[in-house]
DNA sequence: TACATAATTGAAAGCGCTTTGGATGCCACT
DNA sequence: AGTGGCATCCAAAGCGCTTTCAATTATGTA
C-alpha cells in the first residue's frame, strides 16, 4: 500500500492525503478524518526512504559504533544507547548505527553523514585533539558530542560531565582522611575523560605538595580483569598506595578482588573511590563493602543528548551548545582514614 | 555532489556512471577508472535514501531495542550488537535501531519493516508463544531470530544455543558430585531460554527421582542485585540448597557476594554453575573462586546471525534455517562434592 | 563489401513521497 | 453584477538514484 493507492482508494489526490497525514491546516477536517480512518484500516505507512528523499529528513540519528574482531564491546556504550533510545522513542526517531573499525572512525562518520540517511550525528569516546571534530564542523549537519576533546577549542556542541572536578573532589576527600599515597586506575590514556580525571587528581594533590607517581597510574580498558591486574601491580609497590581513584565501577570490581586476595580490608587498609556511571548492572551500594563514588548517570546523558539532537532537527531549539554536568560525590564504606603506619 | 553533477563533470550519462560504480560489466574499463578516480577526488557518495527508493535495498538490518524509562539496559544486548557489527562492517551494512517500549514490540517491528528502510530484521529476547513470530512470517522480509519460541512450531529461521542441554549437563555434573538440593537462578520467566534451562534442570533431576521445589527457583532480571537477593533467599531456606544453577555470570556476581556474606565457601559449602555468555566485562576465570560455566559466546552468535541476514539479502545463500549450538561445560573451582551433613 | 554481433553509451521512466503554483467554488461585500 | 478573500483541493515537478530500452560505434565474418 502506497500513497497513490491510498489516495485512489479515497478518491483524493496524493497531495491532499499527504497533507492530511502531515497535519497541514489547509485540509478539511472531515477529509482528514476520512484519511486517518483509511490509514487505520489499511495499515498504510509512508515509505521512509521516499520521505527522506523528498524532504531531506527522516527522523534518524546516526552514530558510529567502534567494533572490530577482538575489539571488546563496552557496557557503557549499551547504557548510553538506552538513554538515547528512551528519548528517541518519544519522537518516533530511530538510529542508524554504522559499525566501524576504531581506526576508521573519521571516514566512517563522514560516510554516514554523506550517505544522506541521518539527520544528525552523535559522537562519543572523545580523545584529546580529536580528529573527528574538524570533520564534523565542516559537515553542516547537526551533531552533539558526548565528552570533550582536550586540546581543541571548545566551540562545538557538547555534553560532558566535570571529570576533572569529580576527581579533584574525590582526591580531596581522601586527602582529608589523611591519605598521602595515591594511585589512579584510569581508562585508556588517549580518551578525554581519562586526561581530565588525571588532571583533577594531580591538581588536588599538588595543593598539598604531593605528586602522583608514574608507577601509580594505570591506563587500561575498563574491564574487571584490567582492574585486577592494575591493583595487583599497585599492591606490590614498595610504597603501597592507600588511596585509590578508579575510573569505573567495572574496574573497581577487579580491583577489590585483588584487595581481598591480598588479605587487605577495603575502607580500612585501602580506600577506594570509583566513578559510577549508574550502570544498572553494577550498583556500588551493593558491593560487599559499599563503594564511595563520584556519580553521573550515563543514561541520563543519553536522554539529554537525544533531546538536543532531536530538538535541533525539529527546529524546536534553542538548546545550549555546551553543557557541563556536575557529578555527585557519594560517600559510602569504601573510604576511611588512612591507616596508621 | 550528486550523480547528476558527477556525470556532467565527467561528460558521461548518469547511467554510465551508475553502472561504473556498481560494477556492471558493460562499461569500458578505461571509463570505469575515470569514474572511480573522480569519485575519489570529489568524495562523492551515493545518497542511500535514493538508492533504497530505486532498488528497494540499502544494506541495512533492522532491529528493535526494548527501552523505556525505568527499563534496565542489558549488557547482553550490547555484546550481541558488537557481534552483529563486527560482521556488518565487512559488508558495509548498517543497523537501523528502533527503540520501542517492550509492550509495543510487535507494532514497532511492523513499523520498522513497513517503513521500507531495512532489508532484513533481527529479533531477540524471544518468549514462549512469541507474538512476533506470526507477524514476521506474514511480512515477506528476511529475518533471523536469536533464540526460539517455546510452544511455537519451529519453522522459522533461528539461531539458538542448546539451553536445555546446557543446564541438563550442568545439573548432571552436580548430581555426580552428590548434590541433592538444587536451586535455579533464572532470567525472566516468560523468556524462552529461561523456560528451556529450567526444563533441562528438571529433567536431569527427574532421572534421579529428584524435583526442583518452587521455593528454589527465582526468575528475575539478570543484574547482580537480583542475584544477591535471590541467593539470600535460597540461603534462608530450611533445607538450604547446596547446588546452584545460574543463568548468567552477572547474576552469579551478586549470588557469590551473598555466599561470602553468609560466611560460606564457594566450591565447598555451595557449588555453583553459571551460564557464561562470554562477556568481556566479566570473565568467570577471574572470579575470586573461578566459576564453572556452560559457555557460548553471545558475540559469536551475533556474527553468525549477521552473516545469515546479510547473505540472504545479498542472495549469497543458502543458509541453514535452523541452527542449534552446543554449549561447552567448563569445570573450574566453584563446583565440588556435596558437603557431608 | 555487406551484414550480423559485440561493446559501449544514453534517454527516459520510475521508485514513493512532498511541495509549489495554480485551480475551483463559495461567500461576503460593495 | 462584480470583486476579493477564503477554504479546499489537485496536477505536476522534483528529490537522487537504478534500470529498461534503444542508439551508436567497433569488430568480426562470409
Amino acid at each position: 500500500m502506497n500513497l497513490k493507492q491510498l489516495s485512489e482508494l479515497l478518491g483524493l489526490s496524493q497531495t491532499t492525503v499527504s497533507r492530511a497525514l502531515n497535519g497541514y491546516p489547509e485540509v478539511n477536517e472531515a477529509t482528514r478524518e476520512r484519511v486517518l480512518q483509511a490509514v487505520k484500516e489499511t495499515g498504510y505507512r509512508p515509505n521512509k526512504a521516499a520521505q527522506r528523499l523528498a524532504t531531506g529528513k527522516a527522523g534518524s540519528i546516526g552514530l558510529v559504533m567502534p567494533t572490530a574482531p577482538g575489539h571488546q564491546s563496552d557496557v557503557h556504550f549499551g547504557e548510553f544507547l538506552a538513554g538515547l533510545g528512551e528519548e528517541a522513542v518519544r519522537h518516533d526517531f530511530h538510529f542508524v548505527i554504522m559499525p566501524a573499525d576504531p581506526d576508521d572512525e573519521v571516514a566512517a562518520l563522514r560516510r554516514l553523514a554523506i550517505s544522506g540517511n541521518v539527520d544528525a550525528l552523535f559522537v562519543a569516546y572523545m580523545r584529546g585533539h580529536d580528529p573527528r571534530l574538524p570533520m564534523l564542523k565542516s559537515l553542516s549537519m547537526p551533531y552533539v558530542v558526548h565528552g570533550r576533546s582536550f586540546g581543541s577549542e571548545p566551540d562545538y556542541p557538547y555534553l560532558d560531565i566535570d571529570n576533572e572536578g569529580a576527581f579533584y573532589d574525590a582526591t580531596r576527600l581522601l586527602l582529608q582522611f589523611g591519605h598521602t599515597r595515591f594511585a589512579l586506575m584510569n581508562g585508556p590514556m588517549q580518551l578525554d575523560f581519562a586526561i581530565r580525571r588525571k588532571n583533577g587528581v594531580i591538581s588536588a594533590l599538588a595543593e598539598r605538595g604531593l605528586a602522583l607517581e608514574e608507577d601509580c597510574i594505570s591506563h587500561a580498558l575498563m574491564t574487571d580483569e584490567q582492574g585486577l591486574l592494575a591493583m595487583e601491580h599497585f599492591l606490590q609497590l614498595p610504597e603501597r598506595p592507600t588511596a585509590i581513584l578508579c575510573s569505573s565501577t567495572v574496574l573497581a570490581l577487579g580491583a577489590i578482588r585483588a584487595v581481598n586476595q591480598a588479605g587487605l580490608r577495603l575502607g580500612e587498609d585501602i580506600s577506594l573511590i570509583a566513578h559510577d556511571d549508574v550502570l544498572p548492572l553494577l550498583k556500588p551500594e551493593n558491593f560487599s563493602v559499599p563503594l564511595t563514588t563520584t556519580r553521573s548517570s550515563l543514561r541520563a546523558a543519553g536522554v539529554r543528548i537525544a533531546q538536543r539532537l532531536i530538538g535541533t532537527v525539529k527546529q524546536a531549539g534553542p538548546f545550549p551548545d555546551q553543557e557541563l554536568w556536575k557529578t555527585e560525590l557519594i560517600v559510602r564504606a569504601s573510604t576511611g582514614p588512612a591507616p596508621q603506619v
